[in-house]
DNA sequence: GCTGGCCGTAAGGAAGTCGTGAGCAACCCG
DNA sequence: CGGGTTGCTCACGACTTCCTTACGGCCAGC
């Protein structure tokens, strides 16, 4: 989790970088409004902590500039106590307004509350790719770019078999692993369905199902994807 | 825009409602935990505003309670001014925490911001089309721009369908997942109604609802709103 | 080379899910 | 108090999914 921390004052920047960096954060520092918007660009970081009172560039207009462009969640850290500048702030789109002095906790706990809802808005789309074969996990979705744009249809038994492995690239999935994970912890005995989905899958995904490239059995122990490029 | 206020106070949700709804907005108030919870499954509040120190249910309680099911944004108004209140109320999972007593205009602009990033297609148009059909989410009104000008009526249970599907495009959004967002935590068990509204839904909206075209069944799993231009 | 065990494949029935229509109770509003 | 709307239950047919059973092929060990 990145921080940029802009401030004119080298002592409170140099507090903040040493307490949020002991809190796991990495951290970014800016003096003034150009260099804060500069580093937002090139840094991308997932919050921006920002004084009002710097020089060079009004405090609002900062946030106008990043909010043209940029929706990372904005914290105000301000001397000003008045409500007209909170207003201010807030309606200019800052996310949160604390002002000097402050508890470190309680601004450690309102970082905390302004990274959190951050995986609901830009988040990579968790997408494996595998010959001409794309898994999108978010939207629950499998297509095949090569032969015909539309997408194939796995039932929920298939896609929790496939998720198992293929969330484990390389890595060996016993067949008792698969069994607890799908069909839960009391179904041990398998009578040889298993085999029948792997066989399913293998059908809908694997170029040659009679000869599985990424969908590959380990003779007794179970069964292993392999993505492309891995040897073996 | 709705707002549950929950104050056990009778004299602080008097004042609050009589502001709030003079600026617009559509106010359901609630005088203790029980109650907010309750009213937040029926009313489905864009914001829900709670006190502290209500009696019956702590306030730390009510966030649970809230956050096990549903991403209102939440607005803490305490007495407390501790800085340990605060970080356990951020961090059981609300959004912002004001002292009193607050100056009405920050509170304002609090509300304001807490509620700016709410739809959940973040600064896109709050108007998405598909077909012959148009959907806008801040009118909250559905028109076909095809035959005839005049708007389609939604019901409140079949607008809340339509959004967690339109809001997430291409996802699949579970069955589980729309039970507890539009029926509340506790309403697992589905008789068939969900079918029902979807059906009802395409009635409405699909050109051949026989056919569905947008409002996709995934089955096994749940639904799924593929929009125009998207492959399958 | 032979046998036993494991794997892949196919067919078929049981069980579950979905779409649809009919119908009833609760609620709102005039 | 009455008409219309909304929310929900029940029942039925069509379809999909799940799982069993059965059979043939491949590899290991003897």
């Amino acid at each position: 989790m990145r921080i940029l921390v802009a401030d004119d004052d080298p002592q409170i920047i140099r507090a903040l970088k040493v307490t949020l960096r002991a809190r796991g954060y990495d951290i970014v520092t800016a003096a003034d409004g150009p260099e804060a918007l500069a580093k937002t660009i090139s840094h991308h970081p997932d919050l921006v902590m920002l004084d009002l009172g710097m020089p060079t560039l009004n405090g609002i207009e900062v946030i106008q500039g990043l909010r043209g462009w940029s929706q990372v969640p904005i914290l105000i850290v301000s001397g000003r106590t008045d409500a007209a500048d909170k207003v201010e702030a807030l309606d200019a789109g800052a996310d949160d307004y604390v002002t000097k002095p402050f508890a470190i906790d309680e601004l450690l706990a309102r970082i905390r509350a302004l990274t959190r809802r951050l995986p609901a808005g830009e988040e990579k789309e968790p997408v494996v790719a595998f010959g001409d074969i794309r898994v999108d996990f978010s939207a629950k979705r499998v297509s095949a770019s090569g032969g015909g744009a539309e997408p194939i249809r796995l039932t929920p038994t298939e896609w929790r078999i496939l998720e198992l492995l293929v969330l484990n690239p390389g890595k060996l999935v016993t067949r008792e692993t698969l069994l607890t994970q799908v069909w839960g912890p009391n179904h041990t005995a398998d009578t040889g369905y298993l085999r029948l989905y792997l066989a399913q899958l293998r059908k809908k995904l694997e170029p040659i199902p009679a000869h599985p490239r990424y969908l590959v059995t380990v003779l007794g122990m179970g069964y292993r994807f392999i993505a492309d490029g891995s040897s073996g």
